[in-house]
DNA sequence: CTTGTTGCAAACGCTTTGCATATCA
DNA sequence: TGATATGCAAAGCGTTTGCAACAAG
């Protein structure tokens, strides 16, 4: 599934909105934000595009009650996130030799083929100073 | 919902359950399992249940793939969890000062209100061995 | 033209809920 | 007995899929 990689108006339209975003998005808010700029695209083909997308490391994934965000990768190594509960806004960082600490740690304890998944939440200055949504977005 | 902590049968049954698992688990193993032992419990109750115990810290939660799995707490302090991708089986661990670091690198950032996820997976050595699925449960 | 993509609507898998019935204390 | 918990089946929610129509190259 989608082998070619063809520009299509969906695609174009769907990467400027995360563009826009800006901030961790689910396949839904993509969606809804796309409608309310009166752009159509088909739920189904957010989620393809969005899931082929990720598939191909060009956008960082994050699971938080069972949905999935995404967002366009800013960084191109290995890193974590520091996201805003309140509006996904999320600053990347990188705690360096991590990845072979926990393999190190992992491996003491008989478990191979070891990953990790780290996230940090929190509530961005912004967000406490008032503001209580996503912004971003403007013109058209 | 359940303030009073009735000793039921459907109760007993998913604490035993819990106990011969051993591991983390989804609600459906949970019922699946006590199923295969015959014993018959409403899958809904199963979930209230493992919900509600979760919601005393009377188990660990973890997610993965849009599912929710829950074990016994064996450790009352915060810790993490070192997960056997195939059999689920559980080592916990903690880093002394992850806490403090995480929410301080974190205020750096102007995040205040600071929580993090911590979970590491891999492959046990029982698992890399041979065994495939899960085992535990025996007599009755 | 040909093949990759889209959009719709129906299907899915996990989880939750409404409500009448059963059960603990 | 009376409040609480259970079980069933239906609903919910985010996500995926089948398939005919469509458009990029």
């Amino acid at each position: 599934m989608f082998a070619s990689r063809r520009v299509t108006r969906p695609r174009v339209l769907i990467v400027e909105q995360l563009n826009r975003l800006d901030a961790f998005s689910t396949a839904q808010t993509v969606y809804t934000s796309l409608c309310a700029r009166g752009k159509k695209v088909g739920i189904a083909t957010i989620y393809r595009n969005l899931q082929a997308m990720a598939g191909r490391q060009e956008l960082d994934t994050l699971h938080m009650d069972g949905e999935t965000f995404y967002r366009l990768c800013k960084d191109r190594h290995h890193h974590h996130h520091l996201v805003c509960r309140k509006c996904g806004r999320t600053v990347e960082f990188e705690i360096p030799g991590f990845e072979e600490w926990t393999r190190e740690g992992a491996r003491s304890l008989g478990f191979s083929e070891v990953s990790h998944s780290l996230e940090l939440f929190g509530v961005c200055k912004r967000c406490r100073l008032g503001a209580t949504s996503n912004d971003s977005d403007a013109s058209d």
